[in-house]
DNA sequence: AATAAAAATGCAAACGTTTTCATTTACGGT
DNA sequence: ACCGTAAATGAAAACGTTTGCATTTTTATT
């Protein structure tokens, strides 16, 4: 009873083939390589094809080549719109390799990572880009042992095992450090997101503390806290920090954070930057043009993502036999209005 | 010399079936119906595919099935983080259904949206979700030749052609609409994206148009705006705008724009909203917790993308012999600060 | 014009599953 | 213990391509 045959009115490379006079091999090398059959024949299978408007199944091809021109991509969300413009650009430059792309979020769940690879391992992707550097064993271990191409995005370090494309975290929060140090300001608080999870987080938190002590400055645990990436819960947060403890400046891992933090501001009727300077790191869509616009540290998500784009397509193509590599691409301190120095800071509150 | 067997080290049913001493059939069966294998042998081929590290290939077994498992996405972008919420919602439930989300982007672009429905359709989706009603009868085409399950988001019409699941844009534009009438504005500027490309934009457009003429107040050409959906540009546009329509509200197409516009406003020294009301379409992130917040029309992404999971992963099942279904959710007006009476208004001009 | 070399094409065997049909095994009632 | 029925398993034929090898056609050379 099943003979229904379920795929409907489509044709097959046969009936192109029939249709051309010609036998499915020659169809099949007109697609993978057109060089390899004679303009004319080319010409008579081009116009048959278009006539039944076939559309060929890769996915039968793969079955034989085993590429299946996937390339899979675990961000931890997409809905911060922290990795959303990376998740743009990657599956823009993949889409001019005419490779898809695959695209999964882990939640900051180190274990369901360990589902979502297996998942995309059983739809035969070609490689994958994963951010940071944390991972499981079991999810690196399965794509070692099926030589699947892996890249870590997001965050460079020196000596990572897998090949790597990002910024230097680390440097990010020390520019940003520094920005305020040369500000003049040691009444700095850190509003970083839990870096047990999280490796950017916690690279620009330690190199953060880091400069501090090269500065010789200690900084009391009141002035650290933990803020998830989340406007509204750092505006909370940021409130409570900014009237008990009063500090000059406010150092926060990330946009989001930052944002909450100068909204928290405006609604105590603290000013910016007079009062309060206020970094963040990421330079996200509202930064720039916010009132007061926020000074950050730019990272660069749209190169990253077609640099990630090119470099697994190459490796997927090199059967995995390219070196590792590791890719550093610059972050930029970017100052705008939410920093200013802490002399002005100081003639403000003598004034109040 | 290509007998390198490619698939490395990694086992294949029959290596799993081997070990555990049974047929591949009944491997194959223990995954897709458990039930119909003994106890005993259940736990048997567990422990054999355990042992191995046996990944499932999905595209093997598509071959005969024909559902692959993967159900495409296409949206304008996911960029400007207007429809991350809705894709990211959309893949983790997709996920709870064993399916994965394929995903590309169109740029607001229907020709680009037919070469990405080509490149879905290679990889065999069972199904495809699109936002909005504009698209191109080729692309459409391509899909209804293949009975692919089609399913429109977003933008919820009564009368579609395709099964929709979304809320009234045209409801959106008129409730926010409504509220700055009843506050008493009649000086209501409309700053909306081009409507040629985007029926929600243009649902929106052109239901606050008529409300306006509902309510018998004519509207000058002066005071409708083409804008992009970025906040930058919005700033731009706003702030000439306001210093030269001197309107008393401003309805914006979406949070995006109006978040522009705030900004625009503070940075011009505008009181919002005693001198200025301001309403956004969408509910995105910041609109809740920025300074002043912004009164919006909540559309209910998080629900969509998790009503059109379950729903596109049924009409795939149902091997799409489901009649159309038109789901209209709910869309509701947030008050926040950023809008108020018009007298106020009144009253601080004139003390100005 | 004949022949060698090169290019184009066809044939048929994979690729790793799922599924139908046939066969074997287990089970419950007498 | 025996038989009928239902449940569990196995054997083998798909699924729609790609590709190595064999064959035919074209082109270049003499």
């Amino acid at each position: 009873m099943n003979r229904v045959r379920s795929r409907k009115g489509a044709p097959g490379i046969v009936e192109v083939a029939i249709r051309a006079g010609v036998s499915p091999a020659t169809v099949s090398r007109f697609y993978n390589s057109p060089d390899k059959v004679r303009p004319g024949t080319r010409h008579r299978i081009e116009q048959s094809a278009r006539d039944l408007g076939y559309i060929r199944d890769r996915m039968a091809g793969s079955m034989h080549s085993r590429f299946s021109g996937t390339i899979g991509l675990i961000v931890p969300t997409l809905n911060n719109a922290i990795f959303a413009e990376l998740a743009d650009s990657f599956s823009r430059q993949l889409g001019s390799h005419e490779r898809t792309m695959l695209i999964a979020c882990n939640n900051y769940d180190l274990d369901s990572e360990v589902d979502i690879v297996r998942s995309l391992l059983e739809r035969r992707i070609d490689g994958i880009a994963l951010i940071g550097h944390d991972h499981t064993d079991t999810a690196l271990h399965m794509l070692s042992v099926r030589d699947i191409p892996v890249l870590s995005l997001w965050n460079y370090r020196k000596n990572a095992e897998l090949s790597t494309i990002g910024a230097s975290n680390a440097e990010a929060g020390e520019l940003a450090t520094k920005h305020l140090l040369d500000l003049g300001h040691e009444q700095i608080a850190f509003m970083c997101s839990d870096t047990a999870i999280n490796d950017r987080s916690r690279d620009r938190k330690m190199s953060a503390l880091a400069t501090m002590k090269q500065h010789d400055i200690t900084v009391s645990d009141d002035m650290i806290l933990d803020c998830p990436y989340n406007t509204g819960i750092a505006k909370t947060i940021a409130t409570a920090l900014i009237q008990q403890q009063q500090p000059t400046a406010i150092f926060c891992g990330n946009d989001v954070i930052a944002h909450g933090v100068v909204y928290a501001a405006l609604a105590l009727g603290i000013k910016i930057p007079e009062q309060l300077s206020v970094t963040g790191i990421g330079d996200f869509a509202n930064s720039a043009d916010m009132v007061p616009s926020l000074t950050t540290v730019r990272l660069p998500a749209k190169r990253i993502g077609q640099l990630a784009a090119d470099t697994i397509v190459a490796m997927s193509m090199a059967r995995n036999q390219l070196p590792t590599t590791h890719s550093r691409l610059d972050c930029n301190l970017i100052v705008r209005e939410s920093t200013c120095a802490v002399r002005a800071n100081l003639i403000q509150q003598q004034l109040t």
